[in-house]
DNA sequence: TTGTGGGATGACCGCGTGGTCATTTTGTTA
DNA sequence: TAACAAAATGACCACGCGGTCATCCCACAA
């Protein structure tokens, strides 16, 4: 028993720390450009190494991928699953969102990049579930927002493609937040963002 | 004069020729899948031809995405300069990028990928100006938000994130539009872009 | 018809990659 | 300490890519 959860231990370490690995060398040079070898390098171990914890490259940069936007999609739905009116949980959705992309360094780039697999048809098949992790995000947004129609909170409108433009606007803006140096406060964003899909920008004449 | 002309257009048409075959390339199999082969392919040339025309693939791939991109934003830089509201012009502009995308087949995966450079810093440098491209875009968008702001017609806040909101927002929608087989009519999905962004998405309890 | 010049060709090359596996190192047990 | 099993290694291979260039082709002038 304490054998076996010892061996159990050590290769999730060895893969949690191949993964965290490759999350840092991608962040760096970009999905395309990071080659199994980078990867071993940074993670201090020979390229053969790899292989014994992944089948290929491509399990790897798609095992690692999962592990975080998972942790990425976990926090930001128990914000949206709280108690609470729709613009507390944005609110503090939001802030999970860009707390985590802080931690996670240049994660957005690995988050990005996969939402437009590349690669010929057949490749393409892999891809399709973390393509499908995104939709789920976005669905997951547009029952949210259909709950809130029903409620008489918001405007009756197509609620897909109101999450999309939300999720894709909140991107943009926390995507710029990473690439800055010194990112006004969090709670700043998170003003503009929600300020601006509720009320929107026009000031009202009455 | 004549001939200097003929051997110019010859010259042109072989160039847009190639470059049109690229476009299509890409937006079946992606930047990344896609080699010279294939676009030599597609355009009935030899391999070597194409290096008549482009010093390399990456050359090739710039200018394809420069004379692209640069006819798009002309279009969309007209609708936002013409005489009207800024609601009127923010939908001429809307209409005429959903427009542009699609008759450009899937362009937008060009778009889309250009925007997150990849490779080794060296090779950066080239990416840059196209990177450059697009922050144009969300600067000018930005500058008509400013000038709306002074005038009154709408709130005041950070001009710059408003427009990387706005604009990404509609992009996910447009990216949607392409994807889905019979999308809905390009006003329906206007109308929602902009009552969202002007007026938000809440009801106001008065 | 023949000669000529420049555009077009595709076999070829070097390189860097992902992936393998015989060998070495490490850790454990008797 | 010795014997053994498991894990780690990195030299090595095959492959496919971008890019080159000796050769071919043909329109057109003489």
């Amino acid at each position: 028993m304490t054998a076996r959860s010892k061996e159990e231990v050590v290769q999730e370490y060895r893969i949690q720390s191949l993964q965290d690995a490759t999350m840092r060398v991608i962040a760096r040079k970009g999905i395309g450009a990071t080659t199994v070898q980078d990867i071993a390098d940074e993670a201090g171990v020979a390229k053969g190494t790899i292989y014994l914890y992944f089948r290929d490259r491509d399990e790897l940069v798609e095992k690692t991928f999962e592990s975080a936007i998972s942790r990425l999609h976990g926090r930001i739905d128990e914000a949206l699953e709280a108690e609470g009116s729709l613009e507390q949980r944005l609110r503090e959705s939001l802030l999970r969102a860009i707390e985590f992309f802080r931690e996670s360094g240049q994660f957005f780039r690995l988050y990005i990049a996969q939402r437009f697999p590349e690669g010929t048809p057949q490749q393409q098949r892999k891809q399709q579930r973390q393509c499908d992790q995104y939709r789920t995000r976005i669905v997951k947004l547009a029952a949210l927002f259909e709950e809130a129609m029903q409620k008489g909170e918001i405007r009756r409108t197509d609620a897909y493609r109101l999450a999309l433009f939300f999720a894709e606007g909140t991107n943009a803006i926390i995507v710029e937040r990473v690439m800055e140096e010194n990112p006004p406060p969090a709670e700043d964003d998170v003003d503009l963002i929600v300020a601006t899909f509720l009320d929107g920008i026009r000031i009202q004449r009455s």
